[in-house]
RNA sequence: GGGGGAGUGCCCGAGUGGCUAAAGGGGGCGGACUGUAAAUCCGUUGGCGCAGCCUACCCAGGUUCGAAUCCUGGCUCCCCCA
């Protein structure tokens, strides 16, 4: 019998296991064949890097190897070739081999922040290993087991088939594609999306029809981006990349709506599902303050993929800057140049900010005439100020403050 | 193969010869408020040392005193019929 506390713990974030009972089923298997199962989990490499979005399902990965099983990560560099319609409203672009390559090396440095490395719990695969050298045949004998009709039945293509969107011959193949994946390395469990239903099934279908026994299928909820509305992703500017400097992934957490937090505790830490189940109570009856448990989420978040001295950083940083709005210790150095100086002593601070922090001249002076720049927290009013008024101060531009440093004079 | 429609600023989308740096919305940015939240309100949103100038409505030509708007050619996308 399975640890019935393990279950509950991977199925932690989970929407559904499909076929009902079939996860149960397989540590079942496991236990009796006393060997490890092989969970799959299939990426496409189409983005060069990562948010934590992308982490929801590694995470969910890694409590499989946690708890004993094999984690076999499919980097689709022939899938990319596709183009994963799921949840598309239209095509997605094609990318070529390099591009295809270089995002491939970058997304497995960086899941490697949540998978745990040990050869015997991770098997990595690029899946032209098998879907390169098949033949012509071969895909007749694939696609022969579905027919367009059902093909069509799925939410994405109906809703484009309805609104007249095209379909492209090529999208029809991919979920073949990851289907045979399956096939392919002998899958126990596949983890995907919500959207991935689908792709997910065709696994089982193929699986069948070559003589497997098909996979059990767990799909994972879907991770809000910051905004706590739409779902991560980095086209809608609302994502937390699990690259980034750790000050603004703390910021950005921090930055998310209450309603999201215990979704993002949830998806993103290692909790146990009765912890978690505490953890709503607290907020439920505000035995909590949510801004603490943000802290908190933050905090957790940041040391599993960075470091714990990298979170203590960020949280102290946040504090400084944010919450008692002093100065950070370790505020960038702005240099300021001979030429910035004109014959009046004065600097443009348009020209010198757009030096600094990007932007043009033009979105600078509207900064400015909004009050938007300080000097040690006083709004800049004129568009040029005295080297003397610049130098040893603390300037900031936004709220956002990404954009500070510490003037440092000729 | 035949017929029809469309390409406007970050996105959606108005605009059919001058009043258009281009309505409206979304998003972004700045401010107030705050928990760097949400909600709300106000402002702003092509570039430029900016009361002015420059560049802009798929691309290249043309008509006109004047074009996002008209004409010619091209590119791209979509729909319908076969």
């Amino acid at each position: 019998m399975a640890d019935p506390r393990l279950l509950d713990d991977l199925l932690v974030g989970a929407v559904d296991v499909l076929p009902e009972g079939a996860l149960e089923a397989k540590l079942d298997l496991a236990e009796r064949e006393r060997r490890p199962l092989r969970v799959k989990l299939g990426v496409d490499p189409t983005a060069p890097d990562i948010h934590l979005g992308h982490t929801v399902v590694l995470n969910k990965l890694r409590q499989f190897q946690d708890a004993g099983h094999v984690a076999v990560l499919i980097i689709g560099d022939y899938t990319a070739r596709i183009g994963d319609p799921s949840g598309r409203s239209k095509t997605r672009p094609r990318l070529d081999g390099a591009v295809i390559d270089a995002n491939a090396e970058t997304y497995k440095e960086q899941a490697f922040r949540v998978l745990d490395d040990d050869p015997e719990r991770l098997e990595i695969r690029y899946n032209g290993e098998w879907l390169a050298p098949l033949t012509m045949e071969q895909l007749f004998e694939i696609t022969a087991t579905t027919t367009v009709a059902r093909i069509l039945e799925r939410d994405d293509f109906a809703r484009r088939w309805a609104a007249h969107q095209p379909i492209s011959m090529l999208e029809m193949l991919y979920p073949f594609a990851q289907g045979y994946d399956s096939v392919a390395v002998r899958a126990d469990i596949e983890l995907g999306g919500t959207d991935q239903v689908f792709n997910l099934f065709m696994g089982r279908d193929l699986q069948t029809y070559f003589g497997q026994e098909p996979q059990a299928v767990l799909t994972m909820d879907i991770l809000p981006g910051t905004d706590g509305v739409e779902r991560m992703s980095k086209s809608v500017g609302n994502y937390i990349g699990v690259d980034e400097d750790p000050r603004d992934m703390y910021g950005k957490v921090m930055s998310i709506p209450d309603a999201a937090i215990l979704t993002y505790f949830r998806l993103l830490t290692p909790h146990h599902a009765d912890e978690l189940a505490a953890l709503q109570r607290e907020y439920d009856e505000g035995a909590v303050n949510p801004r603490d448990l943000k802290a908190r989420l933050a905090r957790e978040i940041i040391t599993r993929l960075r470091g714990a001295e990298a979170a203590a950083a960020a949280e102290t940083h946040f504090d400084t800057v944010f919450r008692r709005r002093e100065s950070a210790a370790d505020l960038q150095a702005l240099e300021l140049r001979p030429d910035d100086v004109e014959e009046g002593g004065g600097v443009f601070l348009p020209a010198v900010l757009e030096r600094w922090f990007g932007q043009t001249r033009s979105e600078w002076r509207r900064r400015i005439v909004q009050g938007g720049v300080s000097l040690d927290g006083e709004p800049v009013s004129a568009l040029a100020v005295p080297v003397a008024a610049l130098a040893g101060r603390h300037l900031k531009a936004g709220k956002s403050a990404t954009a500070q440093g510490v003037v440092r004079g000729l």
